[in-house]
DNA sequence: ACTGTATTTGAGCGATCACTCAAGTTATAA
DNA sequence: TTATAACTTGAGTGATCGCTCAAATACAGT
C-alpha cells in the first residue's frame, strides 16, 4: 500500500552535502537547502528530523566518496608512500579547478576540516561526528603504512600512527592553504614541496 | 566639552577577538557578544558600525598579536630555520593547553584559518582581509628567509617564497590538527615530525 | 554649578531562523 | 476501482537574528 518516495535519499544527501560543503552548516539556511533539493520544509524534516540530522548524513557522505578516493589511488600504486604522493597531487588539482559542474569540489578546502573548525559546544553532535571520521582515516591510514611495513617497504622501527598522522596534516595543510587567493601553479609547487619533504624511509 | 569613552577600544576588541575565534563569525550573535563586551548594541554600533566591522578590527587585532609573537621567535633564535622549529614547538604547546583565563587560545586552531574556511561569496569583507593577512605573513616569511639566504644559513638557489609557504602550510596543518581531540603528546609529536621533514637547506 | 556634546542605554524594529502540522497527493495492494 | 498508508506540501509557529534611534547619562570646558 505505501507511497514511493519521490527523492532518492542518495542524491538528496549528495546535493545537501555539495551545499553544506561550499557554504559551512551555519552559514547554510533551510531555504537554500529547500532551494538545493527541491524539497518544503516538511519534506526535509520527515526525511532527516534535522538540519543538523542532515548535515551529519552529508557529512558521512563527504567521507565515504574521500576514503574511496584516496582507497583507489592508494590502491593503483605498488608502494604506498607513492600513492600517498599521488593522492596529495591529485588534491592539488582538484583544489585548483574552479567548479564547474555539481559533482566537482565547489571549493578547495575539506569539508571535514571545515566542520572541524566550525563545531562548537553548541554543536556536540557535528564535534563528536567529525572526529570520529578523522579516527577512522588516520586508523585506516596507520593499518595501510603497517601492511607495507610488514612487507619491508618501510623501515622495521617506523612508527606508522605517527606517519600516518604527519600525512593527514599535510592533507589538510594543502587543502587550507588552496583555500587562499593563489595562483593553481603555487598549489601545485607546495603539493610537491610537501612530497619531496615526507620521509622516505 | 566631549564625554570621554568608558570602554577601551583595544579591550574591547580584544574580549570580541576572543569570542570570535572560539565560536567563529556566524555562531557568534550579538546577544553574546554584548555580554562579552558588556555593552550594549547601540554603543557597539556607534563604535564599530557592524557585526562584520567589529570581526575585521578582531582579526586584525588576532594578527598583530599572532604576527608579534612569530617575530619574537624568530628573533631570538640565530638561524631561521631554528626560530621556525622553535615556532612549530611553541604552537604545539599553546595548543594542547586548556584555556584557563581570557589571554589563552580559547580553541588551538588558528582565527585566520577558521574564517578562511568560514567565509562565503555572502561575506566578502571577510576573504579580503582575511586573504590580505594571509599575504602579509608569507611575505614577510619570505623576506625574512631571503635575508637568511643572503647570509649564507640557506643555499643561495633556494626559492624562498616556496620555502615560506610550505612553513606556513606546516602549521596551518599542525594547528588545525590540534583541532581534533588527540592526546597532547600525539600533537607535540606531529610538531617534532614536521620539523624534522621540513629541509634543512 | 551650568552648559554642551559625545557616549550609552534598551526597548523594539523588520527580517529571517529552524521547524511544525493539518491537509493534500500519489503510488501500491486488495 | 477503491482503500490505505506513505510522502509531500506550504502557510505559519515562536524565537532569534542583526540592527536602529530617541532618550538618558556622564564627562569636559566655562
Amino acid at each position: 500500500m505505501p507511497r514511493s518516495t519521490r527523492h532518492d535519499p542518495e542524491t538528496t544527501v549528495r546535493r545537501a552535502a555539495h551545499l553544506f560543503w561550499e557554504r559551512g552548516y551555519h552559514a547554510c539556511s533551510l531555504k537554500q537547502l529547500e532551494t538545493a533539493l527541491d524539497m518544503r520544509p516538511g519534506s526535509i524534516y520527515a526525511a532527516f528530523g534535522s538540519k543538523e540530522s542532515l548535515f551529519r548524513a552529508a557529512l558521512m557522505a563527504y567521507y565515504e566518496q574521500l576514503h574511496q578516493g584516496m582507497t583507489q589511488v592508494l590502491a593503483s600504486h605498488e608502494r604506498v608512500l607513492d600513492g600517498l604522493a599521488a593522492y596529495l597531487r591529485q588534491l592539488a588539482v582538484e583544489a585548483t579547478m574552479q567548479p564547474d559542474n555539481e559533482e566537482a569540489a565547489p571549493v578547495p578546502a575539506c569539508m571535514m576540516v571545515k566542520t572541524l573548525l566550525e563545531a562548537t559546544v553548541d554543536t556536540p553532535g557535528l564535534e563528536d561526528t567529525v572526529n570520529d571520521l578523522f579516527d577512522r582515516i588516520e586508523r585506516d591510514l596507520t593499518t595501510t603504512l603497517e601492511t607495507a611495513r610488514d612487507q619491508g617497504e618501510l623501515a622495521a622501527d617506523v612508527d606508522c600512527a605517527r606517519l600516518a598522522r604527519l600525512w593527514q596534516a599535510q592533507i589538510m595543510g594543502l587543502r587550507t592553504f588552496a583555500q587562499r587567493r593563489v595562483d593553481a601553479e603555487v598549489v601545485t609547487l607546495l603539493a610537491e614541496d610537501m612530497i619531496q619533504a615526507m620521509p622516505v624511509t
